[in-house]
DNA sequence: CCGGATCCGAAAAGATACTG
DNA sequence: CAGTATCTTTTCGGATCCGG
């Protein structure tokens, strides 16, 4: 895939970092708590060079980054940053997508880890309240 | 990747379809009102045998469909189905995140195509109201 | 045991040319 | 205009090995 980082609109240039389904799913885990290279590789089944890169990228895109938690043996594991915390609209806004549309097979639920109060997102326009419903876009450059 | 159409997370089995920066940006022009194949080519300068395959996969899947505009010589073009354009809240949500934490070399800006007003997106918790802001989750299976 | 690095075959991407 | 055929290059992903 050529470089996104350069496009001009918002949605070309995020998805150079998130358009990715591993970038996404370790964003999930780390969401959910898991911190270090072994709980991500367990949880996902992912081949370890492929997480290693993952991770990598992340950190160096500022939505993880590394904590040294043992000096001896030296050992890092990887949290989220301000971006990365920012990031749970966006896997809010797919699952949401997905109990609608991809639910044939029972469906996960979303709970607030400390409140307990399960989470059910949806996207509007803050500038009306409404919901992001049916409608016709124009993208904008910038200038 | 491996299957994720069998996992019980939504947005393990959401990403299956929607986890790949090409797709998403097909979706994306598509809710700018593009349905051509060379409209989709030019717009995102992907090689016609990538875009063939998307094309396929997100009809296959639902998220766009195949309508002929002409008998002679037959030609198709591709809509947005009830599942693609419940897409929007997604695209808009990597939007607003990428608005506050990309935005160093000028921003696009999303309008309305009918009634002109500019969207800000955000993604709200709808029990409470609130925005989803800073917090850790727990993903409940089915059962 | 944990967090990778190396190596290699398989798969996908990208460019270009061509066809109905 | 809407793809297909073909080729080259890049990336993916699994197995295995390594240093602390």
């Amino acid at each position: 895939m050529q470089n996104l980082d350069d496009q001009p609109c918002l949605i070309a240039r995020s998805l150079s970092l998130v358009g990715d389904a591993w970038s996404l799913l370790i964003m999930r885990d780390a969401h959910a708590g898991l911190t270090r290279f072994d709980e991500f590789r367990k949880s996902l089944g992912i081949a370890p060079t492929i997480l290693t890169r993952r991770l990598a990228a992340l950190t160096e895109d500022g939505l993880l980054e590394k904590r040294r938690y043992s000096e001896r043996p030296p050992r890092d594991d990887y949290v989220l940053t301000r971006a990365g915390l920012d990031l749970l609209p966006v896997l809010f806004a797919i699952g949401a997508w997905g109990r609608k549309h991809r639910s044939t097979k029972g469906v996960t639920r979303f709970f607030d880890a400390e409140k307990g109060s399960e989470i059910d997102p949806v996207v509007i326009d803050s500038a009306t309240g409404a919901p992001i419903g049916t409608r016709q876009i124009r993208i904008v450059p910038p200038g």
